[in-house]
DNA sequence: CTGAAAGCGCTTACAG
DNA sequence: CTGAAAGCGCTTACAG
């Protein structure tokens, strides 16, 4: 089934059964209705490559998540997809490693696909550096989970939640729970933006409630998995034997911790606290459960396509929006006071 | 860059050029090299939509994962993916529900892309019902996790492990350490073959061990995810209080039913042993440390991709294959024989 | 071994 | 409001 066919059944011509398929263009009413019936009763969907190649776009968009193993993506990328498909375009989702790199990555797609936007779920603080190759993408790019605001690249956007605050609150929590031997696991802060957004965030806690912080003892680097949090546990149980409570800042990264911190011998949270970031469903089922930070993951995914596709229709743009997080807590945290 | 400038750069016709970059047809030596240093020097790469509209071919392989919240399959499409690009495919992953209809899916996915191949993870027993639907997809698919060798549809290929035979391995393990009465939560075996493969299996062992087995009071089915293992191992301890062993046909499952289990005041594995199905990462982080039966997921992706592949160039073939599995042990089951 | 030409199914100025 | 026609970049008989 071909817009010709349709064209011929109608009576009208390809020209008028395209604009009504695409909704552009003036076609009268009654056109409209006709060739509209004719389009269902064959559920007619138009070819997609000739579309493309006409319109010289390869693809949808294109989704790159960066570090597959934090199970927040996860959750991210299935929302993302949904609501990409029922806008109408495709939707390619590209895995990289967490130390992959995500903007040659994209430069690839680009060349090969030309999607009409890409989507980064997990970027690194270097995109600042490199924001001529960004804009040489010459589409719309979204930061998820990350804030782009000073970039002022113009074809990047970014949704997130404010780590810094977020991370804050956490310190303020334990601090509530008389906990001043504080520990910290994360990512690299010179190469994860929300790494260095939330370790600035806590070390503004510290000060604020006159907590010491030495970071070369306090805090430990790793990727954000399972592995990553348990060897940053490990090192950091190593470095600073007497911290009472660990702050990870995801979840998969506090499961790992948990395993480091059972194998040591002590107990959750009899001996060490533990709190994470994220607030993925898995954290409601471990054991203790976590107590940990949610981002509002449904709100980042939905605003982040919708900003995605009103950035298609208008590529001056460049919108940035922060989206709120809340505390749930768990019993992962003992009142040491 | 089009083939024509390569053509027009080269002083050859665009006919050769195609040939060259098809590698198909004869060229001489002389043209190929010519061309191809000139291809090279461009980085040259075919719009892949002109191609596909003419070969009447829309996309790649398109891979179906039904029940994302099992994270088995995460795994597994992380590895497929990857498989499927190093060969040059496009790689396009639809994530449906659990209850959701894969092979309405695939049908919508032919339509409107025209894949070379579909992959099906997590697929129903329904599938043999409908087995004239999946024939009709007119293109090579591959069920992985689950075994269609019975089917005989012509285009259907699978690959997974020996469901059963690794469930009454289960119960073995169970039966050696004492356990007499046992609970099993699974997915509906009229509709997941994986389960009722896995309850056949647990019955045969039932039987060589002589132990009772009511599937109204000692199953009981629900979803392959947290909150599935979570709500049947309520529903398990309900119907079933004096169980002292449950085993989970997911890894997934087996964590929401620990939570579910610790929720009841009973302590893993001292009041109740609990054992797993998949061995996913996860499995050697959650506490206590599940005992499960592991899956080749390596060697299901690697292999069940290569299937797919060689379908695809003989579209007469159907392969089936069955992966190793094996058993891990964590702390999660007590002696109390 | 090689090239000119048709045609895949669409979109979109252009003309009416 | 509507249609004929050009053209997007390829592949592939067909003819030489």
């Amino acid at each position: 089934m071909t817009i010709k066919e349709i064209a011929k059944e109608t009576g009208y011509g390809i020209s008028t059964v395209s604009r009504v398929l695409n909704n552009t263009g003036s076609v009268s009413a009654k056109a409209r209705k006709e060739i509209t019936a004719v389009i269902e009763k064959y559920h007619f969907t138009p070819n997609v490559n000739a579309k493309h190649l006409k319109m010289q776009v390869n693809f949808g968009i294109a989704v790159i998540v960066k570090g597959i193993e934090n199970m927040l993506f996860l959750e991210l990328t299935e929302a993302i997809q949904q609501k990409v498909r029922a806008n109408g375009y495709e939707c390619l989702t590209y895995y990289i490693d967490e130390d992959g790199d995500e903007i040659a990555e994209a430069r690839k797609i680009q060349v090969e696909r030309r999607p009409y936007g890409f989507i980064f779920l997990g970027a690194d603080a270097n995109i600042y550096h490199r924001r001529l190759e960004i804009k040489d993408l010459n589409v719309p790019c979204i930061l998820i989970t990350d804030n782009s605001v000073t970039f002022g690249i113009g074809n990047l956007s970014s949704i997130g939640i404010d780590d810094s605050l977020a991370a804050a609150n956490v310190v303020d929590y334990l601090y509530r729970h008389g906990h001043t031997k504080i520990g910290i696991i994360g990512g690299n802060p010179d190469k994860s933006n929300p790494s260095r957004m939330r370790l600035e965030g806590c070390e503004l806690a510290f000060i604020k409630h006159d907590i010491d912080f030495d970071i070369e003892k306090q805090y430990s680097a790793s990727r954000f998995s399972l592995e990553g949090g348990y060897k940053a546990a490990e090192n950091l149980l190593d470095k600073f034997p007497d911290v009472t409570a660990i702050f990870a800042m995801s979840d998969i990264m506090a499961i790992g911790a948990m395993r480091a911190i059972y194998n040591s011998g002590r107990k959750i949270p009899a001996d060490i606290s533990i709190m994470g970031f994220d607030g993925i469903e898995l954290a409601r089922y471990v054991h203790p459960r976590l107590t940990t930070v949610r981002q509002n993951v449904e709100r980042m995914a939905e605003r982040g396509t919708e900003i995605m596709l009103e950035c298609i229709k208008n590529p001056t743009e460049e919108i940035h929006e922060v989206v709120s997080f809340s505390m749930i807590e768990g019993s992962s945290v003992a009142d040491i006071s």
